[in-house]
DNA sequence: TTGTACGCGTTATCAG
DNA sequence: CTGATAACGCGTACAA
C-alpha cells in the first residue's frame, strides 16, 4: 500500500493525500475524510525511508557508544536508556554506532549515508577523531562529557571539578585531615579523559585550600582492583581516614578492603565521591555522594540535539551539571 | 554530491556508475577506474535513504528491549552490547526500541515505516504482544528466550531447565541434601517468563530425582532483596547448605547475608547457578556457575535473523544453549 | 483547492 | 560492454 494508491481509492492526488495528513496546506474537510478513511481501511503507513529521502531527514539520531570490548559500565548503560526514551519523546529513533578509534564501520556507514539527523557522542576523549569526523561532516552533534577548546560543540558535562572539590569540603568540615583520591583507570588520565583529570584538579585545588594531606590513585574499573588499591593504599599511609571516589565499578572492592581492614565506615572511616545513584545505595553502608544524574543529562542531551539539528547555525550550548551531594551514612568526623 | 553528478563527469550513465561499484553488471576496467576516480575527488557516498527506497531494505534492524523504567540488567546490557557488534559484522545497523507493554511508539514507528529489515526481541514473556505485532505485519524476528507455543518464530535461549538441574546435581554430588533456589522476582514467574519458571521446573524435578530437600523461593532483582531473602531464608530453614541462583543482581546482597550469618563459602554454605560471568567473577569466593553466554547468544540471534531476512518462507529454528558449569570456588561438600 | 514535477540510488528492460 | 528509461514512494515548491 502506498499513498499514489490511497491516491487513487480516494479519487485525488498523491499531494492532496499528503498534504492531508501532515496539514501543511489547506484540504477541503470532506476531502480530508474521505482521504482519512480510506487510509483507515487500507491500514496505510508512509515508508520511513521515502519521507526521509523526500524530507531531506531521518528523524534518526546516532548513538556513539564504546565498542564492546571495553566493558560498558552501569553509567553508560544509563545513558543509552535515557537517551532513548528521551529521544522517543521528540520523535526520534536511535541508532546505535559502538565507535571508539579512528575509522569506524558503524560511525562511517552511519555519517556517510547520512543516515542520521545528528550525533551523540559518549566518552569524549582530547582529541576526539570522531567529533573532528563530525565537524568536518557537517553533522549536527552534542557530547555528553566535554575537552578544553571543544567551545565549539555543544555538551553536556558534569562539573566533576567543583564535584570532587565539594566532596573534600564536606570531609574537611567533618574534620578529617589525611584523605585520599580514588580515582579512574591511569590510562583514561592520561588520554585525557575530562572526568579522571577535572575530578584530579578539583580534588587537589580544594586540599591544597584547605590544607589537607592529600594522595590521589588511579583505579581500574573493577571491584578487584578497587579493593587491592585501597588496602595498598592504607598499608602505606595508615593514616588516611577518608576516601574521595569517582570510580563506582571498584567501590564493592573498597568496602571489601575496608571491611578486611577494619576500618568500620563511617565510625572508623568515611566514603565519599561522585557515582550512579544505584551504586551509592548499594554501598554499605549507603554512600553520602554526588549523584550522577544520568537521566537528566541524557534528556539534556537529546535537547540540544533537536535543536542544532533545527538550528544548526545557532550557537554551541554547554550545560555543565553540579548536582548536590545526597547525604546518605558513609561519613562522620574521624575518630580521635 | 549525487550519483548523477558522478555519472556526467565521468562521461557516463548512471546506472553505469551504480553497476560499477555494485559489481552487479560488467564494467570495463577503464570506465570503472575513472568512475572511482571521480568518485574518490569528490568524496561521493551514496545516500542510505535513497538506497534503502530503491532496495526495499534498510539494511537495519530493530533491537528490542525493556523500557527505561524497568532496570536493565548488565545481562540484557551484554545482549545489546554483543548483538550490535555481531550486526556490525553482518553490516547491519541497530535501531534501538524501549518497549514493553501493547503500542509502543517506537516500536510502531519502527515496523509501521518499514524502518528495519528485522527485529530481535529480548525479555520475551508469555503472551508477548511484540511478538504478536511482529507475525502479524510479516517483519522477520528472532527472539532471546521463547515460550512454550512460539515454535514458529526463530529463538536463541538457554536451558534454563537443565543448568539449574544440573546446578542441583552438582550439590547433590558434593552430598548435599537440603538446598534452596533463588530464583528471579515473583511478577516474573507469574506473568510466564520462561527463565524463571524453566529454572523452577528443573530445580523442582531434580531435587525430587535427587531426593533432596528442597526450598524455592522469589527474590526482586537487587542486593539488598537478595540479602533479605537469603536471611529470611536461613532463618526459617537453618539447616540448608547450598544455594542455587538464577538472579545474578541479587548475588552481592547474599555475599552479605552469608558473611553476617557466618556461613563461609564454600566451607560451610555452597553457591551455585546460573548468572553473567562479570557477576560470577566478582562474587567472592569466585563463583561456580554455569556463565550465560551472552556473545555466543547475541552472535547467534543475529545470526538467525539475517537467515531469516534472505529466507523469509524458510522453516524457523531454534538454538537451546547449555553452557557447562564452570568450577570456581564457591561449592564444596557440606561440613558435616 | 488541486495537480505536476523533481530528487534520491538501484535494478530490470530494451536498445544499441 | 554501455546507455537510456522507468519504477520504487514520499514531501513539497510551484504552477494552475
Amino acid at each position: 500500500m502506498n499513498i499514489g494508491e490511497i491516491a487513487r481509492r480516494a479519487g485525488v492526488s498523491r499531494s492532496t493525500v499528503s498534504y492531508a495528513l501532515s496539514g501543511k496546506r489547506a484540504v477541503s474537510e470532506v476531502t480530508r475524510r474521505r482521504i482519512l478513511r480510506v487510509i483507515d481501511e487500507a491500514g496505510y503507513r508512509p515508508n520511513a525511508s521515502a519521507r526521509a529521502l523526500a524530507e531531506g531527514r531521518t528523524r534518526t539520531i546516532g548513538l556513539v557508544i564504546p565498542p564492546a570490548g571495553r566493558r560498558l559500565t552501569p553509567i553508560q548503560l544509563g545513558f543509552v536508556a535515557g537517551i532513548v526514551a528521551a529521544a522517543g519523546r521528540h520523535e526520534l529513533d536511535v541508532l546505535l554506532s559502538p565507535s571508539g578509534g579512528e575509522h569506524d564501520r558503524s560511525f562511517e556507514r552511519i555519517i556517510e549515508g547520512r543516515r542520521v539527523d545528528g550525533v551523540i557522542l559518549t566518552e569524549i576523549r582530547l582529541r576526539d577523531a570522531r567529533a573532528a569526523r563530525l565537524r568536518d561532516s557537517g553533522v549536527p552533534f552534542v557530547s555528553i562529557g566535554h575537552t578544553v577548546g571543544a567551545e565549539a560543540g555543544s555538551w553536556v558535562d558534569l562539573d566533576y571539578e567543583g564535584l570532587a572539590a565539594g566532596c573534600v569540603h564536606h570531609l574537611a568540615d567533618l574534620g578529617h585531615r589525611v584523605i585520599a583520591l580514588l580515582n579512574r583507570p591511569r590510562e583514561f588520565l592520561d588520554s585525557g579523559y575530562g572526568p579522571a583529570s577535572r575530578a584530579l584538579a578539583g580534588f587537589t585545588a580544594a586540599t591544597a585550600a584547605r590544607s589537607l594531606d592529600a594522595t590521589t590513585v588511579c583505579c581500574p574499573d573493577d571491584a578487584t582492583a578497587g579493593q587491592n588499591r585501597v588496602e595498598d593504599l592504607l598499608a602505606a599511609r595508615p593514616e588516611i581516614t577518608g576516601i574521595v571516589t569517582v570510580n563506582e565499578a571498584a567501590l564493592p572492592g573498597v568496602e571489601r578492603a575496608l571491611r578486611r581492614l577494619g576500618r568500620a565506615v563511617p565510625a572508623l572511616f568515611s566514603v565519599t565521591g561522585v557515582v550512579g545513584r544505584h551504586w551509592a545505595e548499594e554501598f554499605h553502608p549507603p554512600l553520602t555522594a554526588a549523584d550522577v544524574p544520568v537521566e537528566e543529562m541524557a534528556d539534556r542531551a537529546v535537547e540540544l540535539l533537536a535543536e542544532r539539528i533545527s538550528a544548526p547555525a545557532a550557537p554551541a550550548r554547554h550545560v555543565l551539571l553540579r548536582p548536590p551531594i545526597s547525604l546518605r551514612a558513609s561519613t562522620a568526623p574521624p575518630s580521635p
